[in-house]
Formats: C-alpha cells, sequence, structure tokens
DNA sequence: TCTGGGGTCCTAGGACCC
DNA sequence: TCTGGGGTCCTAGGACCC
C-alpha cells in the first residue's frame, strides 16, 4: 500500500527571516511579493491581526504603527538556500523524496521499517528544526491529495502538534474529509469551489459522494483524479526525477509605469538576458521566444493594452544575443505608442537538450548554434566568480524607473560573502 | 502613490490532410 | 434528392499549483 508524507515548512519566508533574526520571534512579520506589492508569507501573528494572504502592502501599512506589523522586502537568494538545506535533512530519512516546491516535499514511506509514523514524523520535525531553525508540519495519507490534507490538519490543530498520519483509520480519514472545506483541497481552486458552493457540496467529503460523470464534466479529468485520490485511490505517483522544464519565463511588474519605447526595450533586453542565462544554467536551448508587455489593470480609468510576440529560433539556441535580439524584434513589431507600461516579459518556449533537437536534411549541424558558445561560457563564468551582472550585454542603469522596489530586504545571510553574520563577543 | 512571479496540464476549436 | 468523417497538429485560453 502507498504511503505518502507530505512535510511543509510553516510561514516558509517568515521562517527564513527568524532564522537569522530571532527578534522576529513571536511578533506579527509579512514577506512581500516583488515591488514590495503584497503580502506572501504571513507569520501567525500576522494572520491573527487579520492580514490576508495576498493582500496589497499599501492597505497594510496601518498595521505597523497599530499592531507593530513588521514588513519585509523578499530575499530569495536565502530562501533558496535555506530550501535546498531544509530538503537535504529530508532526503536522509526516505530514500524517495520528491521536492514539490520551494518549501515542500513528499517522502515515500512505502515499506519504511518503521511502527509509529507519528513518532517518526515528530523526529523528522526535531530534527529539521535543529539543523535548519526552519519549523515544518508533516501529514500522511495513502495518496499525496490525503497527505496535502492531513498536513493542512497538523498545522490547524493544536492537538496534533504539527503530525497528523490518515494512514491507518478509515474513519478518521472519513473525520477529515468532513472537516475540510472543498476549497481547502489541493487541485480544487476558487472556480472549482464556486462550481461546489451552488451545487451544495460544502466539504471534501461532499465532493467524494458526487458522481464520476458529472464531476468529469464540470472540473474536468484532472479534477476526477482529485477526486479519486480523495477516495484513496492513488492517481499521483512520487516524481523523484523531475523532467527538464519547457518553459521558463523572466517577468516583472515595473516599479513605476512607463511610456517610453526606449524604457521597455531595456527591460525587454534585461529580461531577455536573465532568461538566457537561466535556459543555459539547465542546459537547454529554445526554439521559441515570446515578448509581452501591458498596462496597469488596476487602472481602469487609464487606456489598456497588451502587446504579444514570438519569434522563432532556428536553429534552437541559448545565446544572449541572438535571444536578445530575438526578443526586441517582437517587441518592436507589437509595439504601440501612447500606453503606460506596467509589466513586461520574456518567456522561452520549445526547450530542449541540444542533442534531442529534431533535425532535418537542411538543419546546420549542432555545434553551429545549439551548444553555448565559448564566449557565452566566459560570460557565465566571470558572473559566477564576479557576482552577477559583473558583465552582460545591454546593462542598463541601476536608476531606471522600471526597476523593482524593493526597500525592505534583509541581507544574504547564506550566499554572499559580505553578507554572513558576524557574532560579538 | 501602492495589487508578484513562475510554472503545469487540459480542452476546445481551427487548419489541414486523406 | 443526396453535402463525410477521422486523424493530427497547433494555438489560445482556462483551470490549477506554490
Amino acid at each position: 500500500m502507498a504511503v505518502y508524507a507530505l512535510v511543509d515548512c510553516n510561514n516558509f519566508y517568515v521562517s527564513c527571516e527568524r532564522a537569522f533574526n530571532p527578534a522576529l520571534e513571536g511578533k506579527p512579520v509579512i514577506v512581500m511579493s516583488n515591488n514590495d506589492g503584497c503580502a506572501v508569507a504571513r507569520s501567525a501573528e500576522a494572520k491573527a491581526i487579520g492580514v490576508g494572504m495576498g493582500e496589497p502592502a499599501f492597505k497594510l501599512r496601518h498595521l505597523v504603527d497599530s499592531h507593530g506589523l513588521i514588513m519585509l522586502s523578499s530575499n530569495y537568494a536565502l530562501y533558496g538556500d535555506m530550501s535546498e538545506r531544509v530538503m537535504s535533512v529530508l532526503a536522509t530519512f526516505s530514500p524517495g523524496a520528491e521536492i514539490y516546491s520551494i518549501d515542500e516535499c513528499f517522502l515515500d514511506l512505502d515499506g519504511m521499517p518503521v511502527d509509529n509514523l507519528t513518532a517518526w514524523s515528530q523526529q523528522v520535525r526535531a530534527t529539521v528544526r535543529r539543523w535548519t531553525g526552519i519549523p515544518v508540519s508533516v501529514g500522511i495519507g495513502t495518496t499525496k491529495t490525503l497527505a496535502k490534507l492531513a498536513n493542512r490538519l497538523a498545522k490547524k490543530s493544536k492537538k496534533a502538534n504539527g503530525v497528523l498520519d490518515l494512514s491507518r483509520d478509515a474513519r478518521w480519514i472519513e473525520a477529515a474529509l468532513k472537516q475540510t472545506p472543498v476549497g481547502d483541497v489541493w487541485g480544487i481552486g476558487r472556480q472549482y469551489a464556486a462550481l461546489c458552493g451552488v451545487n451544495g457540496i460544502r466539504t471534501a467529503f461532499d465532493l467524494t459522494l458526487q458522481p464520476d460523470g458529472w464531476i468529469k464534466k464540470t472540473m474536468g479529468a484532472v479534477g476526477l483524479r482529485t477526486v479519486m485520490e480523495l477516495r484513496g485511490t492513488p492517481v499521483h505517483t512520487l516524481d523523484t526525477a523531475p523532467s527538464d522544464k519547457h518553459t521558463t519565463c523572466c517577468s516583472r511588474s515595473f516599479g513605476a509605469s512607463v511610456t517610453e519605447f526606449e524604457q521597455v526595450h531595456d527591460a525587454v533586453m534585461t529580461f531577455a538576458s536573465r532568461a538566457a542565462e537561466k535556459i543555459r544554467g539547465e542546459g537547454l536551448v529554445s526554439g521559441a521566444v515570446q515578448v509581452f508587455a501591458y498596462t496597469d489593470r488596476f487602472r481602469p480609468d487609464q487606456p489598456q493594452f497588451s502587446l504579444n510576440s514570438m519569434i522563432r529560433l532556428s536553429p534552437p539556441t541559448s545565446s544572449t544575443p541572438h535571444i536578445i535580439g530575438a526578443a526586441l524584434k517582437g517587441l518592436k513589431s507589437a509595439w504601440r505608442d501612447g500606453y503606460e507600461y506596467k509589466k513586461a516579459g520574456v518567456i522561452m518556449l520549445d526547450l530542449v537538450r541540444p542533442e534531442d533537437i529534431p533535425r532535418d536534411l537542411f538543419s546546420p549541424p549542432p555545434e553551429s548554434g545549439a551548444r553555448p558558445t565559448a564566449l557565452m561560457a566566459a560570460v557565465d563564468g566571470i558572473n559566477g566568480k564576479m557576482g552577477k551582472g559583473a558583465v552582460g550585454f545591454g546593462l542598463v542603469p541601476d536608476d531606471a524607473p522600471w526597476k523593482m522596489r524593493c526597500s525592505n530586504r534583509t541581507p544574504s545571510f547564506t550566499t554572499s560573502w559580505d553578507d554572513i553574520p558576524v557574532v560579538k563577543a
């Protein structure tokens, strides 16, 4: 029988910040999205004073004075590094581990020589906490969806103390399903939750009682798989070797909206350059680049416009100048004056390993464009040694108006020599 | 003044072919 | 009079996830 654990870090970004700044313990703390736009992680104390997930930062400023809310800019270098540490600890507990997101990991517990999974899970929690400083919760179930559901309840219940094992007792599973609002099920988002509500389906348990035909019709094949998993039939297996990405994207909202072509041009050039670095880092080449830019959707009083353009890359490449050239060509062809642009981005499509490029009689040999050139290798090498942006193509001024706002970022404690904390005697 | 970024999968519909 | 149908490929859009 399949048994899965889902280990999920509590309030992960806030917990990372607390690991290096214990003064944040016990206080309402949030971490904001890029551009300091909205709350993406909240401490328990912040949730308690009513801070919602995704709530815009400007609506929260008053809580700084009234409740001592601490609002931090996001520090992805720190979170990425802390995530690797947590995952490497978890890997010591089970040979089968799937890193599902920056703060979640599925473990395969099938055939583990453990008779008390709750006690074992408490040991996992204690070890991760001691070795990394990050608090985690553990949910266990016979399907991934049930493990997710167990994890959510493990976090909510004081009695559970961070661990809930739903793998043994059918009555517990039923009780858990009845306690879970249908919208909190993994795979049931806003739209499907609303559809369920209209049809009188309130809990996960209600959902398991619906006929397959109705589920398939209203929530598609994906929805049906979710319900099968809720009923205890495993559909999703552990994926320990994630396959290569098919697309990758580099996009940002601008710190301030811009109207001039030159500004959007510079932003697109920067994003294209980063996107190229990213795919080289994963050993991939791209067969097409898509560029987009659009106006501020939160300003209905302003004229709205969205531009979008795709340029094929033949042969597929990861070379920065080729990719920048294509992205700018796309931007030029779709550009329209007279709008306040608020966001732009570059998407790399049709990613493949160079050796897997489909070839025909007329394809040039792969060496001529598919592999990173010596120049690209040198650029990446220098940036690896000297720091990001030491050398590059089309570098733009730091004070460009479209650049991100980020007023309250903590140091990169674990990934930058200059930022390593110093212990004072 | 101020609302994130990066992914996946599925489905419907159109173009095209025989 | 009678006006096919099945397959494939591609794209756009919509749902979901963290």
